[in-house]
DNA sequence: CTTGACTCCGTACCTCGGTACGGACCGTAG
DNA sequence: CTACGGTCCGTACCGAGGTACGGAGTCAAG
């Protein structure tokens, strides 16, 4: 059971559109034909489409999200170069869940703040992420 | 002691132009100045500027940074607006801290694969962030 | 066998988040 | 006082990530 454009991106919740420029920059691969010239995308591409959402919603755009895809196909038993990129990938992730981690601290003890405290001045939620560990030079 | 744009530049590691442009955007707020019209950060501008990058990463745009910055100064003892907002902000971070999570185990797990397993074909990456569950309408 | 919705493709356009440019002014070391 | 680098401002431009347009072909229902 195949699905047209309309369909996927309905399913998905992206514009028909999009899916072609997913194309055009190899993010999705390009589906087989019907005769008439009609995309025919098999059903799972819905879900790598809400990946891709999800992940952008994360901070990776759309060239690490190709590199996040491009993991899904590494050659069992992999080069060790597969598992270098996805270790560097985990080290992203980890550094992005500190940063969130901290962020989500630092608003709740606000939460606090705005029910108990009366003249502090100090602002915990600039301090949760201003450290200056890694995260340097990827702009 | 007071910093210069180029100083306050250089220590966060952005462009002059950004300042200039954080201030247009209403992000950062107008510094005093001299006679001259040269402006004068005070220090912290730094570590604001840093929390700003580190949110962008985090997949926050610069309209949901100012959000989260206009959280500093909610009137303590404050409005149920304000901590209905922080709720809503410490929600949008559950969501993420679950999604980076739960692609940190497809991603863990892929890496065992590598090791271990021969001839698989379910790919826990995507599986990983296909949830339909909110997230939906926030582009 | 027409009608209306869907799809094709190429190209143009849009927003966001900056970056660069250029001409004038400031500040300080020599 | 003169250099030379930093800063001012307005405006123009740029790359990423889409979004819209328009003309032609497709397909299913009536």
């Amino acid at each position: 059971m195949r699905l047209r454009t309309g369909e996927v991106a309905k399913r998905a919740g992206v514009n028909v559109e999009t899916l072609r420029f997913y194309e055009r920059e190899g993010i999705l691969p390009e589906p087989p034909r019907r005769a008439s010239g009609y995309r025919e995308y098999p059903p799972d591409t819905v879900e790598l489409i809400r990946f891709i959402k999800r992940s952008q919603e994360l901070g990776f755009s759309l060239k690490e999200v190709k590199e996040l895809l491009s993991l899904r196909k590494v050659p069992r038993r992999a080069s060790k170069k597969a598992t270098t990129l996805v270790d560097a990938k985990l080290a992203e992730i980890d550094l992005k869940l500190r940063d969130l981690q901290s962020m989500r601290e630092a608003l709740e003890s606000l939460r606090c703040a705005c029910a108990s405290n009366g003249s502090s001045s100090a602002c915990p939620i600039i301090e949760s992420l201003s450290g200056c560990s890694e995260s340097e030079e990827r702009g």
